[in-house]
DNA sequence: CTCGTGACTCCCC
DNA sequence: AGGGGAGCCACGA
């Protein structure tokens, strides 16, 4: 039985350590699916409807965005989760993104 | 079943 | 160097 693309993106998104964020790109390359990283951020919005919790807050565009922003309760909930972990955020971009980026190990590839 | 639609990114003019 | 287009793939209508 194979871990679908959706639930992959979950398992790792649930990795991203606390202070930390990461990309779209990133978590795409590292499910084996590199061009998808548009389906990275639409899985990311269902994680609000997920059982378990998604730190959905800790996942940016590739420049360090908040892309997401208008997908939580509020438009400030995205930057205030973020703060509250130590990160700085000025007009919707994080500050010292790169200190912050957390990129993870790519996940074995069941798929061949 | 087909079509449209994304919290994106890369490549090619 | 910057803008536009194509690729990506799951899911709902």
């Amino acid at each position: 039985m194979e871990i679908s693309f959706f639930d992959k993106v979950f398992l790792l998104a649930k990795q991203i350590p606390y202070g930390k964020v990461c990309t779209y790109g990133h978590i795409a390359k590292a499910i084996g699916a590199p061009r998808a990283a548009r389906m990275v951020g639409w899985a990311i919005n269902k994680s609000f409807s997920h059982p378990e919790y998604i730190p959905a807050h800790r996942v940016v565009n590739r420049i360090g965005m908040l892309s997401g922003k208008n997908h939580f309760p509020n438009q400030n909930t995205m930057q205030e989760l973020l703060e509250s972990e130590g990160i700085i955020v000025e007009n919707d971009q994080i500050i010292d993104f790169e200190k912050h980026l957390w990129i993870p190990y790519l996940f074995i590839d069941t798929h061949s």
